[in-house]
DNA sequence: GGCACGGGTTGAAACCTTTCAATCCAACGA
DNA sequence: TCGTTGGATTGAAAGGTTTCAACCCGTGCC
């Protein structure tokens, strides 16, 4: 086919064909044309078939910009993704893409990458663009903007933060029962001084995951200095391999036995070096992680971790967004989830 | 503030505001708040702030819908993912990410998740919203609405896929010798009998790496069937987990002494279940990955696999659509990247 | 034969922003 | 004083779709 217009030929004009030019080809109204597309049951069959030939004749491509300024909401969804590198957060959005097709949305997927600028600017951006609502994991829950965008008419769900105003609904997991719960499996295990592999300590993750550590110590009747704090400026593999360096460094005396990580990220670069510097796990060092990312069990010492439920996560939000959207009198909830311990061979006992 | 409309007050109205309200608030023309927005050099210092105000008051958010409408051309890119949960395709995107950025657009995520079907819809929808460019990494190139997009006027360049006709640009890596190097990396520490694992058939990586594999074989003057074919569903840890399963099984007799796997996700299954079922490796069985994600160097027997420039691919394929979709003698371009070997200790000789 | 009914179709208005030619006005030079 | 200049501002038109009240006309009923 052509590229430029040729009067009569089969082939798309040069500037693309409007619902105008369909009408006028198919010898029928504008009004018609719209039909068509939003109301085809109203249109006799004869008609209908017309008009569809002219647009495949014309190449005729739907203006969204025009139907939506028309129209008023679009059918799409974002989700803001705090690191779309991050395995845990991939699952999740293939939770909200799911949920999504179900309810005819399409999903565009936005990475923040951390940085808070840019996750202003896609925040922006998607309320220029009228999206039904955003899904989003921020950089930090207390982001004016986030209240903005709700007030200005966005509905904004929180996935995997909390957040303890009611101006959104938020999904999360009880991330200080997921710390209790890894810590009481070391204890159980006779572990006796543990090492807390996180930071930096402005993420909440970080610090309840950390505080469910120290109320399970606490519990099982052990000092609060069993816990040995090793930071990380990153949830990140390579900051995991800096702390395993530094743990393996440690006389072995005062060395911990077991090393409870943030995240999986942390906890395979951790897994790594160790192994790398002669340390062997789980005889020397138990691990646990948290997320419980597919290449967490697929380590070649499977990694025990705290597993979210990360599909669910990202479902049960979108059901949120579409309740805030739909429904005019939804109120907001927080939702919790339970986290649940996975043992593999990284703190088997040996 | 309050969420409905209270004349006079400080508070957005109940719905939104757009440029007339403020012009009216700040008492100029439509035009000047126009030009407030596009232009605002041509806009004395004095009227400018007191349209920002106003804006500020109103809680105003542009259309862009609206603005599309008029201006035309929308400013972002989308890049349809063949599978978001594949790190090597999150890696992709952060390149193209990054050169987005710095051309200031905004980039939005689309996840095919390995279906036509979800490939198409989201094709049609960023067709329909008029976007600058796609960039994507097609369930199939041959896919012909491909060339209907290009033919109706946006820009698309196929990432990591190859295209023998010139109606788009592509990005891809040289895969033919990407199978080349795993091999001869592999005959060169002694190897005569090594496993191709990888499928399904109809992905041309697929092909197009065992053909690397064959042909460096050859060279080596060892026979056809030195190369032994173990076939996956897919190119995902689990079916490595069941390519493992199979190896592990064969009578050490015949049983090759590497694997060459299509790609990573595949290598880290199959070296998790060879572990797991006492094959050592390298020892027992040496394995080589294709694409060196992350998480193979993170593996505890660190994964030997051939590199692609993940950032650069997505960097080029970016620099590629911004020059088709401004430059008006633009020419298509295929460009092949030269991918690397990586060894290391799932390889080592021993 | 007249009338009500209703499915199918029509076309003007509305959606909100950008653009651009026209206008305004203050300052300046002659 | 008048004309000119140029920066600032104006406002109508345009952009493509959807909506909706109105209309048309064939059918069935009384």
């Amino acid at each position: 086919m052509a590229r430029v217009g040729d009067e009569g030929g089969t082939a798309g004009p040069a500037r693309s064909a409007g619902v105008k030019d369909v009408a006028a080809r198919a010898g029928v109204s504008l009004g018609t044309v719209s039909n068509v597309l939003n109301r085809p049951d109203r249109v006799s069959a004869r008609t209908r078939e017309r008009v569809e030939q002219a647009m495949a004749e014309l190449g005729f491509v739907r203006n969204e910009s025009a139907r939506l300024l028309r129209a008023g909401r679009s059918s799409t969804l974002a989700y803001v993704m705090l690191d779309a590198t991050n395995p845990f957060f991939t699952d999740v959005a293939q939770g909200i893409e799911r949920a999504a097709e179900q309810a005819d949305l399409s999903l565009f997927l936005c990475n923040s990458d951390q940085s808070a600028e840019r996750e202003r600017v896609y925040l922006t951006r998607l309320q220029e663009q009228r999206v039904q609502g955003v899904l989003i994991t921020p950089v930090d829950p207390d982001e004016p903007l986030l209240d903005e965008v709700v007030r200005q008419g966005t509905p904004v769900v929180i996935v995997d933060r909390v957040r303890d105003v009611d101006s959104h609904c938020s999904v999360a997991v009880d991330d200080v029962l997921g710390g209790r719960l890894a810590i009481e499996h070391l204890v159980d295990l006779g572990h006796q001084r543990i090492a807390f592999v996180g930071g930096p300590e402005r993420i909440g993750q970080v610090r309840d995951r950390r505080r469910g550590a120290q109320a399970a110590l606490a519990d099982a009747g052990l000092p609060a200095d069993a816990l040995v704090e090793v930071r990380t400026e990153a949830l990140t593999v390579s900051e995991g391999r800096n702390a395993g360096e530094r743990i393996a460094g440690m006389p072995s005396a005062t060395r911990p036995t077991a090393a409870f990580c943030a995240n999986d990220l942390v906890a395979l670069g951790l897994l790594q070096s160790c192994v790398g510097l002669g340390l062997r796990v789980p005889d020397d060092l138990a691990i646990v992680g948290f997320d419980d990312i597919e290449f967490a069990a697929a380590a070649a010492v499977p990694l025990t971790s705290v597993r979210q439920p990360r599909g669910q996560l990202g479902r049960r939000a979108t059901e949120l967004l579409l309740d805030e959207a739909t429904n005019p009198d939804h109120r907001h909830e927080q939702v919790l989830f339970t986290p649940e311990l996975v043992a593999r061979a990284s703190t088997r006992r040996s």
